[in-house]
DNA sequence: CGGAAGCTTGATGTGGGTCAATCCGTGTGG
DNA sequence: CCACACGGATTGACCCACATCAAGCTTCCG
């Protein structure tokens, strides 16, 4: 069995949930009543806003979780869309490929973020999701969820919110990578990530980076070694200070200011 | 008063629909019964998979028209969240802007596009929504809208659908950003518009872009320079005839290839 | 312990940015 | 109606940020 100790093994310790126990891959696919009441990530994920009446609906149509190992797909482009997933625990990166094999990442997704939105508008997913590390989620079967869109308002509120949220991170990288340069785009992406593990209860200034530099680069817009590059010049100029994935934000406002 | 010709006019005839007749900027902000019903890009606009019920319910909180003058916003980042927009007649770009001054064009928007998804999320839009021409959009304000959807499954499926199309349609721009040559990128902005043009009945082979160049290199992440030299290149190299802003694609096939 | 994958760093090349001159089309005012 | 001004487009010369190629190093994992 599993818990989230194997994801976190060598990030700084959450100062808020500790290890709460999870649902592990118990001999089927996992339906656990109440699993979003008792998931540590609740206060990250979707359902946030639901009320207990609406959160036990959710629950219910939340049929099982799916563990994905690292550098396995939960879903690949094109595949039929069936769910959408959250992330229980682990990380993923989500992958658009060009025809001539050229990969572009689209993001970076922690534990608590929906993943597989893009499959909504067509029936098939249009990017690959991979995982960083083993990983797990939470299956929420697109037909249920939007069945039950259509009885809670707050939940249909939820989604449409989250679908637009997501419209904006994606315009902001588009900003990003039309008008930043090398050395701008890794210093956003270090503020983006020191953020997001703040807001999980982690480090804001010391975290392990789940990705190679060339999915970085692939991410940010460039190679892998520029983005190499860009942290050697960060560290000599004592703005971060890295140890391959380890990087601990050493002046997090001269970042800002790049 | 206006009708769609005023927005047409330098533009190949439409092959489909005849200018019908449009609700005009009459006396008051135009609350006219059956607007989808009668308008001429219902085929292309957000209500086109209704029924006859929903679509009358639909039409019944789209309260009125605004007229956008070239060059005028239709809203502002940080302006708060009313409305969604559907374009009537015209075209618009949104841009998001960089706190040094730097724009990022994000999108290029041409009649029966939906408008202003963007500020679902935190109640205020995060980008500028500029005409590119004298335009008309139908405002849908959006508590309606979004109180209408808990009624209206199929409004609600078109609705989730929508917005996932813009989450994709994103993605492949990161990806043109992201991986691909200028060459490649104006050819493909070109194949996009031309399928876009075409989809509303235009030649797909012959049109008028309605933006500059330092608009186009804004969305395309480069210099209005560089977009002209692709321009000249692929003028010499036969797969484009331009003049200005009007464009003739000779060699579509090829301009596919590049 | 050995090999492969990932990372860093240096040397060199180049696509596209920058700067600048000129051209062109359009709207304006005399 | 013409001249002119101005915003936009084109083109050339030069430069630089980042890509490419290459070598060596570190870390991880079987």
């Amino acid at each position: 069995m599993f818990n989230e100790a194997v994801f976190a093994d060598d990030i700084a310790a959450p100062s808020a949930a500790p290890a709460t126990s999870c649902t592990g891959r118990a001999s089927k696919p996992a339906r656990v009543a109440q699993q979003c009441t008792t998931c540590s990530m609740r206060s990250a994920c979707m359902p946030q806003t639901l009320n207990a009446q609406d959160l036990s609906r959710f629950d219910s149509i939340v049929s099982a979780t799916r563990i994905v190992k690292r550098g396995d797909s939960l879903y690949r482009a094109n595949d039929s869309f069936q769910s959408i997933y959250a992330i229980r625990a682990g990380s993923f990166k989500t992958v658009v490929m060009h025809r001539d094999g050229r990969e572009q990442v689209t993001g970076f997704h922690l534990a608590g973020e929906v993943l597989g939105l893009d499959g909504v508008c067509t029936e098939r997913h249009s990017s690959d999701a991979i995982a960083l590390e083993d990983s797990s989620v939470c299956i929420i079967p697109y037909e249920l969820l939007e069945a039950l869109c259509a009885e809670s308002r707050t939940l249909q509120q939820q989604m449409l919110r989250t679908m637009s949220g997501e419209i904006v991170r994606e315009s902001s990288l588009m900003m990003l990578l039309g008008t930043m340069s090398a050395e701008q785009r890794v210093a956003s992406f270090l503020l983006n990530v020191s953020s997001r593990m703040k807001a999980r209860g982690y480090s804001p200034a010391e975290f392990n980076l789940r990705m190679t530099r060339e999915e970085m680069g692939n991410f940010l817009g460039m190679k892998l070694e520029t983005v190499s590059r860009m942290f050697s010049k960060f560290q000599r100029d004592g703005l971060v200070h890295t140890h391959g994935k380890q990087i601990r934000i050493v002046d997090i406002d001269a970042l800002g200011r790049v």
